[in-house]
Formats: C-alpha cells, sequence, structure tokens
DNA sequence: AAAAATGTGTCAGATTATCTTACAATGGAG
DNA sequence: CTCCATTGTAAGATAATCTGACACATTTTT
C-alpha cells in the first residue's frame, strides 16, 4: 500500500512546478541559470524536475523570503553538501 | 525528511505516464474511452493524471497481458470498488 | 549621484507536446 | 470470411516550453 515515486526521478514539467511552488517560470528558469538546481531534459529538450527539486525550490523560496539572495543561497546549499560529506561524530 | 505527492493528486502530463508504464498513448486515451480510467484536464485540456492513476495503469496491463479484455478489467475494478464500501468483518 | 549589478516581468519566434478525429492493420471469435 | 476488439499512425489545430532579448524597479558599488 505505498510506491510513491523516487525523490530523484524528474518527471515533473515546468508547469506543475510552478503550480507545487508558485513561482513563475522565469523564477525557475533563473534559479537554474545561477547554479541553484539542475533539472534533466527530456528528448526535446524540456526541463524534468524531481521531488527533490522542488523541495529544492521551497528552501529557496524561504531563503529568498528571509532576505538571503542568490549568492547566499548558493553558499548555504553548498555548505549542506559539506555536511553530509564530513563525518562530525567521534 | 518525506514528503511524497498525494496519490490522488494529477501531476503528470501523458508522457511521463507513457514512460512509467510503457503505455503507448493511443493505449491510454482508448482506455479512458472505454471508461477505465479519468483523468483531470488542465487549463489547455490537456490530461494530467495521478498516482493512483499509474497504479491503475501498471494493473491494466497486469490484466490484459493475462488475456483478460477491457470489459473484464472493468468488472474487476467495479467489484473491487464494492470491496472497499462493503464491510465484511462480523 | 552615477553606474553597475540583482531579480523579475514580458514579449517574440521557434520548437516540442498534446488533443481530436479518422482510417488502417492486426488478430481472435464465430 | 466477417465482425469485433485493440493498437498504430497520420493530419491539422491548439497548448506548452525553450531561448534570447529588452524593460523595470531595487539594491549595491564606485
Amino acid at each position: 500500500m505505498k510506491s510513491g515515486i523516487p525523490r530523484r526521478q524528474a518527471c515533473f514539467p515546468i508547469r506543475v512546478v510552478m503550480e507545487m511552488t508558485n513561482l513563475s517560470a522565469r523564477q525557475i528558469r533563473y534559479y537554474e541559470e545561477q547554479g541553484l538546481i539542475k533539472p534533466s531534459r527530456n528528448e526535446g529538450n524540456q526541463r524534468m524536475f524531481s521531488l527533490e527539486d522542488i523541495e529544492r525550490f521551497l528552501e529557496i523560496k524561504k531563503l529568498i523570503k528571509q532576505g538571503v539572495n542568490i549568492a547566499g543561497v548558493k553558499a548555504i546549499f553548498a555548505a549542506k553538501e559539506l555536511e553530509k560529506k564530513t563525518d562530525y561524530d567521534e
């Protein structure tokens, strides 16, 4: 009775992401251009997003609303990546 | 750390359903025409499917492969609906 | 203050996706 | 063979997305 979609599977077109995040297509593309997100592309070159991407957009929104700029968001994401790769326990 | 998508939320365009089910667009539309599935539509009149729809398509595929025809699938689905509404415990 | 950078809106032209309708092809049942 | 069920395929129309450019309002920098 489960069956969710793998969080990394890219199966959402931009319009759905717009609806789920309340971001404009312009914003979504701009954030990609700034390196905050890297959607995959289908055969027709259209962006396809994953659940992980969507969660990331929501985080971006939250940070932006708090006054953080793109560079800040990028830095915060980079820091989080380090966290995941670094072992702090011992 | 989760956040899946509600199983009834219609957020997949037909192409994604094709990839996830290995059904052709023709089959998907035909099954709808036969009343096996009722996708919703976006503002542009394009079909939008839910996870529930996709699971249903997979069931259809399985039954078809077993030799069941459309009418049979429909009957089986109808029976399942009854199961859900009927209380057998007591 | 003037100039430059940020973040977003919007438009145009091109490409891709989907829709509906219709007709063809295949294969099974009688 | 004929009928029917299922799928393929094609055409023409509409919708969605892409890229690139320019505009605009806010900061930020010089």
